[in-house]
DNA sequence: AAACGACCCAACCGCGGTCGT
DNA sequence: AACGACCGCGGTTGGGTCGTT
């Protein structure tokens, strides 16, 4: 048999949490710790509330440290980055981040960073479409010169025509940690570390001797275990996966457009 | 000043994996 | 081994706030 259900639906209050409800909660914890059972938790507070509730409210808002808004623009880099090369995983993302919350990064993302990186990548759309533009009527200028070839007609090379406005990849437009296919980048310290950090998190295994990302697929080669080379973020980005759950478990809900396991 | 729409964010919902019975 | 609650996560919602007309 299972376990008793956790609390009734029916008796437990929803909606914003009121101040005495938040004092409740965090005096509990500060003393007592969650006990690593949030369901009995608010039983024991003498909360009305449910302990998946509790655990939100906590996690999100009531705990030590936490910011609430104001990104720097670095945060928006890391976030961006990240968003790119994983997707929505909003918690790893909240990892690279201390006192955010992956709430605070998902609601920061959907309402304002989106928006402001479409904004971005519409300039530079923009940009790119004009100068195209310019050059290719140069281009037919002369070639018209020469030739009998026609200009086309102005249409043709203006935004409305789905043969220039092509939808960039949002990584176009990265400030920082884009990157191409083929480069050989050189991450900074604090970026290796924090990228280090977060594959660590997630079962992924580093060089001894070196302490760094580097090669290590002669270590592998006796193994059934992949091992990380991750000299550059690209490779770091389509190695494998450990047999690790986590890894399965982003393994397959991650779309292809983001990371390719191999 | 009022009405309306856009925006923001705390909280809820549902799902998949884990774990206790 | 099977069942079902628990946990953590990402997606979505709805109410409050702000800006515009």
């Amino acid at each position: 048999m299972g376990r008793a259900p956790c609390c009734d639906k029916t008796k437990v209050k929803k909606g914003p949490w009121s101040p005495e409800e938040d004092a409740k909660l965090k005096s509990y914890i500060d003393k007592q710790g969650t006990g690593g059972n949030w369901i009995a938790l608010p039983q024991k507070i003498g909360l009305k509330r449910c302990g998946k509730s509790c655990r939100l409210r906590w996690l999100n808002y009531l705990r030590p440290n936490i910011k609430h808004g104001g990104f720097s623009e670095e945060e928006d880099n890391i976030i961006c980055s990240l968003y790119i090369n994983i997707g929505s995983r909003w918690s790893i993302i909240a990892a690279q981040l201390p006192g955010r919350t992956d709430n605070d990064i998902k609601n920061y993302w959907n309402t304002r960073l989106k928006k402001k990186l479409l904004g971005k990548q519409r300039k530079e759309q923009q940009a790119q479409n004009r100068r195209a533009a310019t050059s290719l009527k140069q281009e037919m200028k002369r070639s018209s010169t020469t030739t009998s070839f026609h200009l086309p007609p102005e249409s043709f090379v203006n935004q409305s025509n789905p043969y220039w406005a092509p939808e960039l990849p949002v990584a176009a437009v990265l400030p920082v940690m884009s990157y191409q296919t083929h480069d050989t980048q050189v991450l900074d310290d604090h970026q290796q570390e924090s990228i280090k950090n977060m594959l660590l998190k997630l079962g992924g295994r580093f060089s001894d001797t070196t302490n760094s990302m580097y090669p290590i697929d002669h270590i592998s080669s006796t193994s059934s275990d992949q091992f990380y080379q991750t000299s550059t973020i690209d490779q770091m980005l389509t190695c494998s996966p450990p047999a690790n759950r986590n890894y399965a478990q982003l393994g397959s809900k991650y779309n292809s457009n983001h990371v390719s396991w191999g």
